[in-house]
DNA sequence: TCTTCGCGGATTACATGTAACACTTCCGGA
DNA sequence: TCCGGAAGTGTTACATGTAATCCGCGAAGA
């Protein structure tokens, strides 16, 4: 049962290294992604980095203007809004199937998550963050509908653009902490529906934190 | 405040008529999509229909096989169901945002279709099913979310890919139009609440015919 | 001062070239 | 008959060429 070995394509190269550089902030909003100029530092032709241009267009994390480039998405308030209400409705129906589908090893990962995160929110909100998309990811991971994974993947990987529009204040990790204890309460109680309130109203109410936060 | 000109790019018009093609069962399930060929018969270079490709890999209408080609998507019935699943908790989310934003025209739209659909529910699941989408369509671009539309359009556009998988009985045609008009009175009078549950309950309930229905 | 026009530099969008790869077919040997 | 491999065909993936377009800048003109 092997895996095929890695792709080696280039252009997944490309794409997974631009899309890591985006993410990690060092290819801030608004930058311009242009090909002759990436191709040149990369070191390869144009071709495959068009391609993984396209593609990160397609993923929602650049936006491109025709004829005119591709530059790094820029998101303001409106569009976290607007993440947080699909996420909510997303990962709400992840949570639902995921309880019928978690595997002990699943909820296990999920308690060393939390508990991780119970130390970290003290006061170290860059891992607390990395958790956070950690504990949603194992969820929506398990739900299997590919289809969910897919759109819940791209929708947080966009929101990792917002970075400074999220929110760091220690009381609202502790709230979004307790929260997430309750959704895997109802995980483990196997009890999909409480699950899937929980976590709808956890995403809901992060998101008027945000928008009473930038008011 | 006149609407720029169409784009006038090659892969634009590849990727519209491909998309087409694909939708109308032209280019069925399962057929390859080879780029030479393709540029040969539309008559253009090798680049915007490989770029076209690739976008309609990112649609979710057709998969990648790495150095193997590309094919049109075949849906079975996991896929329509995962499909069903995921709409129900997105568009269910349209249908609540819309509820407060629809103007007197949209509602009036929706009227119109709806009574045509009432019409051809008797024998005519062609123009039912056409229909369907077009009400679906209004609401989900009146929600105000740019993401929600822009996913549910996707799914939209991938779940024709199922055509034969669909139910086309007269009675379940008539069954969903009634489904319609409850969802179109909560609109109506702007229940938020009411029309997300109502579209929530639809669109399961078409899941659980159609897996009942291939059972 | 403000606007308009044209030039220079760079990029996009499309076209084309080609090595490596995959599938098919067919043939010889066990 | 069955298997292994070589040749042939067609494609993918990447590289590169180039016309049209866009942008910034500065000079000419109102």
């Amino acid at each position: 049962m092997l895996q095929p070995v890695a792709s080696t394509r280039v252009v997944d190269l490309v794409r997974d290294r631009l899309r890591a550089a985006i993410l990690a902030g060092d290819l801030p909003p608004g930058t311009r992604l242009s090909v002759p100029e990436l191709a040149r530092q990369l070191e390869v032709s144009r071709s495959p980095v068009r391609e993984a241009v396209l593609l990160l267009v397609g993923e929602g994390l650049a936006v491109e203007h025709t004829r005119r480039g591709v530059e790094v998405a820029r998101l303001d308030l409106t569009d976290v809004l607007e993440l947080y209400d699909l996420r909510a409705a997303v990962d709400a129906l992840a949570a639902r199937l995921a309880a019928e589908r978690m595997a002990s090893s699943d909820l296990a990962a999920l308690r060393g998550v939390l508990d991780a995160q119970g130390a970290a929110a003290i006061g170290d909100p860059k891992s607390f963050r990395d958790l956070d998309e950690r504990f949603h990811q194992i969820i929506v991971q398990t739900c299997g509908n590919s289809r969910v994974i897919r759109h819940s993947e791209l929708l947080l990987r966009e929101m990792r653009l917002a970075g400074p529009l999220l929110l760091n204040e220690s009381w609202h990790l502790k709230l979004s902490h307790e929260e997430h204890r309750t959704i895997e309460r109802a995980l483990r109680q196997r009890d999909g529906s409480a699950a899937e309130m929980a976590m709808r109203s956890h995403l809901e109410r992060v998101s008027q934190a945000v928008k009473l936060h930038h008011a």
